[in-house]
DNA sequence: GTCATCATGGACCAGCCGGTCACGAACCCG
DNA sequence: CGGGTTCGTGACCGGCTGGTCCATGATGAC
């Protein structure tokens, strides 16, 4: 019955997000999102309503998938704390890289948290997801006899997003890979572990030149 | 042999401080700089060259300020570990309460450092002093016997400056004060703590409501 | 084939952006 | 007390901001 769009909707938020991931919500113009994105100005007005809307979904969108990659350590083939510690080589090594700059949930946190509702209880909500995963992780590894029963699982949750939040900082600036490989592995020796579970680990370091 | 100012230069950059701190260079336009600080257009321009400029007087007495409270740690009356403790602490308490932003440093490593060499270099440079006054204090805690001597203080002063970076992101999202100080209480369990040193350490925790 | 419907692209807008200019006022030194 | 120098104030600039209007074009249901 009428015209059918010419652009991919999610592919739209994507190019968004990676443009406000680059230069933030107020240092994007909107001539420099239509770039970004190809789509005509009015036809990112009719579809999400202005910038801020476009924003606002690109953020929902990096949230979850942040909290998505998150989750993920809930399922593998490794032990428990095997996952863990995967996932803090996975952030050190993406945040790492010479060109790597915070996520745009990261950027957004800290750019508009203070002064958005929305945008500080998305992020409260998305680090208490994190936090909550983390915990399980934990909790499952304690199960398996990985840890020590008298760890605080919800504790060390909270601990290791803060970590890899501040991981995520120290990246964007520049700090090398190696460094922050290193704030990794030393952020689990706050994990007691027992000695079934350092026997899971095996040695530890692989090759992450 | 001319007019003298009718402002205080160092009182004008702390205003500005306070003003990219509250809302980050791009969203911080120069009106609300001008009545942020009280002077005139043209008054900021000849005293600190434009916008930019004024900004990283503001960031780098920022960045300077970061590293100094760091310093600190490293002076007090407090046995080593316990300095640590503090710091941690002060740190929690400060970004968790109701209303806490992120400091212009963290904001300005966030928002610029991707797109800033200057920026960049200069919070690379202050994270590297501050990972060597708590490692400096680290060791001098081995030292005196209160962390064991295997601990790698250069690993553990990075590790702190990420917590503590974290927590600070975190804070300035909203999440609660003793959420904070969850946090900072469990990555002291990443330093192997000898008896001598818990005793120094005492029972922990005060009243922080 | 016709027509209602929606996407598109260009022109256009008021307002704000950071920055500049010209001029009068304030000051210290001689 | 006058001269030279700096400072503060207002008006002003071109350009860009996010947002809107409207004519045109493409589409598919009937």
């Amino acid at each position: 019955m009428a015209r059918p769009r010419t652009f991919d909707e999610a592919d739209v938020i994507a190019r968004a997000r990676k443009a406000f991931a680059d230069t933030g919500f107020a240092g994007t113009s909107l001539d420099t999102l239509l770039e970004a994105t190809g789509l005509a100005r009015q036809s990112l007005y009719n579809a999400f309503g202005g910038k801020k809307e476009l924003f606002m979904r690109a953020f929902l969108s990096d949230a979850a998938e942040a909290v998505e990659a998150v989750e993920s350590i809930r399922h593998g083939e490794d032990s428990p704390i095997g996952r863990i510690r995967s996932q803090l080589v996975k952030v050190a090594v993406e945040q790492g890289s010479a060109q790597a700059a915070p996520s745009l949930f990261t950027k957004a946190a800290v750019e508009l948290s203070a002064r958005d509702a929305e945008v500080a209880s998305t992020v409260e909500a998305a680090f208490e997801s994190m936090s909550r995963h983390y915990a399980a992780c934990i909790a499952e590894a304690q199960a398996a006899g990985e840890i020590e029963a008298y760890a605080d699982a919800d504790a060390l949750g909270t601990f290791f997003c803060a970590v890899i939040e501040g991981m995520s900082t120290l990246g964007g600036s520049g700090v090398a890979r190696a460094t922050l490989l290193d704030i990794g592995f030393t952020s689990m020796a706050a994990i007691p572990i027992t000695d079934l579970g350092r026997e899971h680990l095996g040695t530890g370091d692989g090759d992450w030149s």
